[in-house]
DNA sequence: TTACTATTTGAATAGTTATTCAAATACATG
DNA sequence: CATGTATTTGAATAACTATTCAAATAGTAA
């Protein structure tokens, strides 16, 4: 079993793998993947817009953004009452985009 | 509202983000991605390895490459005893093995 | 056939995550 | 400051998912 021991060692250090699975995890729910796929087609969208676009509650979006923004998947933008959320580019969301546009 | 029309159809419309999300979800976990890794490394790996080199049971690799299974990720082959996984070839694993790599 | 190895399965439980709803905050306007 | 609008928050519960373990299956070899 030799063979394997780097992998070994590669899976057990990297917590890379780990973030990956949280970010994986985090648009591995349909409300969630909905938004980005709204974010993927629109710079800025707000939370009510959202709610309307997805047929769900506002509160619905704001607990499922909150997820996306703790995993710096979207940046929020806030405009008197209004907040609007936009999808941050970075390697996961570039491959998220890329994948949905395929 | 009347701007956003067009994606609210689609949104509700395309069982495709739906059948993503799963896709995602499934990666979305530490085991089965720790997996897809290591089946982007080698070209098939048994249980019986992935459970040594994982650090975890044959029970726990099993239930995992099952749902990996399901969502087509990954193919069986069985010699003898010993059962085989491999990756399969799609958009989806190609997505996921370009950005593990990255 | 018996014993052994590799894997799968199913059911119970433990743990995690989503949904809901009411209350709280924040800002704007009369 | 009271009212209204937009969003956030927290707590309760509902729903889902992972883990564990024992039993079952399938193939091999004595």
């Amino acid at each position: 079993m030799i063979k394997y021991l780097q992998i070994k060692k590669e899976l057990n250090s990297k917590k890379d793998l780990l973030e990956c699975a949280k970010q994986f995890g985090v648009v591995g729910d349909t409300t969630r993947l909905k938004i980005c796929y709204l974010l993927c087609h629109y710079p800025e969208v707000s939370v009510g817009e959202m709610a309307e676009i997805l047929d769900t509650s506002i509160s619905v979006v704001s607990h499922s953004v909150k997820k996306l923004l703790e995993l710096q998947l979207v940046k929020r933008r806030k405009e008197s009452q209004t907040v609007y959320y936009a999808l941050i580019r970075n390697d996961f969301t570039k491959t998220l985009k890329d994948f949905i546009y395929e």
